[in-house]
DNA sequence: GATTGGATGATTGTCATACGATAATTATGA
DNA sequence: TCATAATTATCGTATGACAATCATCCAATC
């Protein structure tokens, strides 16, 4: 009676599909950069790479077609999605959209310990900025992210805003070299939690907003260079 | 010598895969509410229902799954969403945000044919509401819809209205014999052209926040009584 | 020599089948 | 009557196969 089939993933604690476990890691090597956009994915050699059948594989295609991280082409495949400028206007125009509201309505209706919380994020946010270590400024970001979305009470928003996310990561593989922008945009989150703090639904809305319009200049400032280099590659569009 | 071979008609295209056609039915089923929110989907059923094969219906599955048309239990297949008060209070405080946008980008940036195409389209709304046929009624408000959010000058807000609007529909197979409401709807529609018309871009934005509104209390009105009928049947939840 | 045309290989799209795992249901016994 | 065990239905996953289509290369023709 030994159990020798533990595969226990520290943060997978509960049963889930396999399915969901590939589209996890397909998901996470797409945003990682493992996978980089007008990529394709060749079915058979990630079923012998995540040892996993075809079906389990497709469905976790669809999946990731669904939340546009992949395009999938007729007798082709699926192709990591490459995003056009045009795109990311969009995606910052919606997501200035979605996360000044939720500032908004986190100000308005977040409880004490919410708002602590996020005080806590900003503080772990300036040290990781201060450590130089990408890994824990990104993850620090993500914490701080995380506690605005729950706290706005609104679901649908945190899930939309997460997809999103995931897209916008896409052409910032590179972006992250900006850190020359990081003071600024440290400046506008101290900015954005002081309003908070005070219950300035309004004025949260405004700083998300702003925040997020100078993070979309700086990523296009990117995305232009971005396009020469891909423009050579792409015949067809 | 007669090309016969014309396949290629502007508006139907054939080149799609099986997969996509079974969604579509899907989709279209369930928003049409052949298939009941909680009901279960089986697959052997669909498999002999839509003459395909479990892989294909499978794969569509994950689809209509990201949409959150349906949600999978582990071991029990998907079922049709069924969504709660607090999704759909969501669902309307996300619409209102994008729908008010998109009208405000309409009245700022449409081009003359676009804002005279709105007109007929209004024109039509009130010709398919004297006509008392909902079925044209239905198409005439799809319309109108369209216009909007292909003018509006961002093609993922478009998306994603339409994917939310799905959902709304989940909640408004019963909904829809509020047509005591109409009329208030038809103004509120007028009310909104006319501020677009005029090129008031804010008045548009405002105009389109309110009918939104409205239409949530109208809806919401209808679903805490669906909630009555729902809540005997659900064991579990 | 360049272009067209066809043959070949690679890859995906779809299907049929099989089998273990699990939830729901029924049967059984105290 | 209730608790427990067996049964059934259905899903999750794997495998193998074949057709359809795309990519590539080579030959034939002008």
């Amino acid at each position: 009676m030994e159990i020798e089939t533990v595969e226990f993933e520290p943060t997978l604690r509960k049963p889930e599909s396999l399915r969901s476990h590939v589209e996890n890691f397909l998901r996470e090597a797409i945003m990682s950069g493992h996978f980089k956009p007008g990529e394709r994915l060749r079915e058979r050699e990630l079923c012998v790479m995540l040892d996993v059948s075809r079906p389990s594989l497709r469905e976790a295609f669809r999946k990731l077609e669904a939340e546009k991280l992949i395009k999938t082409v007729l007798h082709r495949g699926p192709i990591v999605t490459s995003i056009t400028k045009d795109e990311a206007l969009d995606l910052y125009a919606v997501r200035a959209l979605l996360e000044s509201h939720a500032s908004h309505e986190f100000a308005r209706l977040a409880t004490d310990a919410a708002v602590e919380q996020l005080g806590l994020a900003v503080k772990n946010l300036h040290e990781a900025a201060a450590s130089n270590d990408r890994k824990l400024l990104l993850s620090a970001k993500a914490r701080f992210y995380d506690v605005i979305l729950n706290g706005c009470g609104n679901q649908l928003i945190k899930e939309m805003l997460l997809g999103m996310l995931s897209r916008i990561n896409l052409l910032r593989s590179t972006s992250f070299s900006r850190s020359d922008r990081l003071p600024e945009s440290l400046k506008e989150i101290d900015q954005l939690f002081a309003l908070i703090k005070a219950r300035d639904a309004g004025g949260a809305r405004e700083a998300a907003r702003i925040h997020i319009v100078n993070a979309e200049k700086a990523a296009l400032a990117v995305l232009s260079k971005q396009e020469i280099t891909t423009s050579t590659t792409p015949t067809k569009d």
